[in-house]
DNA sequence: ATGAAAGCGCTAACAC
DNA sequence: GTGTTAGCGCTTTCAT
């Protein structure tokens, strides 16, 4: 059929194609006359035009499109998030390309690179490390960034969930019910959230008048299950505690497997509680208590703050913390007399 | 910093730009002499050349990216999927856009609208439903699609996993335990996997010596838990069957859910079978026996025959179907007496 | 085998 | 307010 272009809407509205281009931009300087906008207007619309990006990009030098990098697509945390970002990005005519770093931080550099090659405009990343050089080059250079649930050293604009509000909650919500050693699953060293959540779970102890062990911390070395489950399972065989924060839900769904594997049973012998309410969290069995976090609002607020930036580089936005609340379901109980 | 051009790189190589871009491109036509290849390439490894995709689309009317469309981000089922595909995509220098329609058959027109926008040169579609308009008008336009556990009344090649054999196994599986009643909860009508599986599920049960019954099957309005959840209480309640095959995985979800709700242990009262093997089946307590897809093989095989297609339009390239293998684990067992 | 020149679709800069 | 011109970066004729 032959693609339209500019020019055939410009003929068929008996104007010039730069003119046409204009009155379809209307933000441009150069304002055009009411009547031709219009005319352009029908035309287009008639015809069924739709400019082409990529003409459009290398005359802009504009690729209408961002990166957004996450550690583990099969960490049901993630896809929400994806949802909130593209949900609003695709509102501003921005498309995303996803990529995932399969939780190997060596594999952000590749990955990026392949995302500047398509000149994405800005990235959307919830995979930093604390200290990580590819994306630490990134926002050296000045390239808009957004960082989700992560903090670099690097100065870049941030979505974090306030983690400490939620966890006080839970570690409340756990020494109501009697607890008094309880323990944490620690996610990996190196990882922003990690420190904030253990922190918290400190601060909560304490806030309870309960003074925090250090043998009642485990570093699980990933936020998957089965880094979760080994955790779990030393937490378990040094027999201190009644409870368990986990990192996050995947490390609690990790301390399922373990419990069974001892002959405990959930919440009778042992509590849990997990973080980021996943989207299975309330499937599982005991369902999880756990410190909801609004993933979608958290992709979403990301891709605000980089379209703020994207809008003007120079634009000072700040961080974003979204609140987080406990929500209580069947894997905590009272503790066993 | 200014980006590098191919001129720079031509410049650096003592060669005129086109030459440069020959010589960089070696399958054209009109060889370049080994000399000069081999000066530009150097010359463009040592100033890290990579050439700008846009001015290339531009001038090649491609755009280098296969739009993506799932029916649920959410469903533990696609992710793998997704890094399958994008793999594959990624080594032949292809990128993904992808997007979600959450289950809203409605909804792929909107979004196949905006990956045609961007030019995507293919795609790959795991949401078509038996009969989709959008999907049809794309396959019969003539633009590549690859199908992926999806079959459309429109002829477009397709990737989907042999359910039957999977199927039969886990039947054959429950009737050795004993189970002579075993139900299915089927997936929503108007999807041919959901078919295809009932189909499976009543051949796996005559080659048992069973017959099926009508009131063995209740449908699942969606491929979700909470759906799966009320499947499973109406087939329950029923009181006829002691083994339940899901529609897949997410279904299966529910019927835990539904188990809990109704005093039953699974597999002492009910065994359940699940279909896909989705990454959390493991860690469900008891652990979810389920017929195994290879996911990623999926993606992988889907974007291969893109691939195929995209290099050669007129390409006839066949179905794949992928076997499918039952993997046993904790959520079946014998009969009761 | 290589250089010259043209042009993909669009819009910014410059006329008028 | 609108037309003219030029050029984004690349590849592909067409010459030589």
């Amino acid at each position: 059929m032959g693609r339209l272009t500019i020019k055939d809407v410009a003929r068929a509205a008996g104007v010039h194609p730069a003119t046409a281009s204009r009155a379809l931009n209307p933000l441009l300087p150069g304002r055009i006359s009411a009547g031709t906008t219009e005319r352009v207007a029908r035309a287009a619309a008639e015809l069924g035009y739709v400019a082409d990006p990529v003409g459009r990009s290398l005359r802009t030098q504009r690729s209408g499109t961002v990166g957004v990098l996450v550690p583990d697509l099969l960490n049901p945390f993630y896809p929400p998030v994806l949802r909130g970002v593209q949900e609003v990005l695709r509102g501003h005519g921005f498309e995303a390309l996803i990529a995932s770093t399969d939780n190997d931080p060596g594999r952000a550099g590749a990955l990026l690179d392949v995302f500047r090659g398509r000149r994405c405009e800005g990235y959307v990343i919830a995979s930093a490390s604390r200290r990580d050089d590819a994306v630490g080059r990134l926002i050296a250079e000045g390239v808009p960034v957004v960082l989700v649930n992560r903090l670099t050293e690097a100065a870049a604009p941030s979505v974090t969930s306030d983690d400490a509000r939620g966890i006080g909650q839970a570690v409340r919500h756990l020494a109501e019910l009697g607890h008094t050693r309880i323990g944490h699953l620690a996610g990996p060293s190196g990882i922003s959230v990690t420190r904030a959540r253990e922190a918290a779970w400190r601060a909560g102890l304490r806030a309870a008048g309960l003074t925090p062990e250090r043998s009642w911390v485990v570093r699980a070395g990933q936020y998957t299950a089965s880094a979760g489950e080994r955790a779990c399972g030393t937490l378990l065989d040094r027999g201190e505690v009644t409870a368990i924060l986990a990192g996050n839900d995947m490390i609690a769904v990790g301390c399922y497997a373990a419990f069974a594997a001892r002959g405990l049973s959930c919440p009778e012998d042992v509590s849990l509680v997990g973080i980021n309410n996943m989207p299975l969290a309330e499937w599982l069995r005991p369902s999880l208590t756990t410190v909801a976090i609004d993933q979608e609002e958290l992709g979403a607020r990301a891709a605000r703050l980089l379209l703020a930036r994207l809008a003007d580089p120079a634009a000072r936005v700040g961080d974003v913390a979204l609140p987080t609340e406990l929500v209580v379901r069947r894997s905590t109980g009272p503790v066993r007399p």
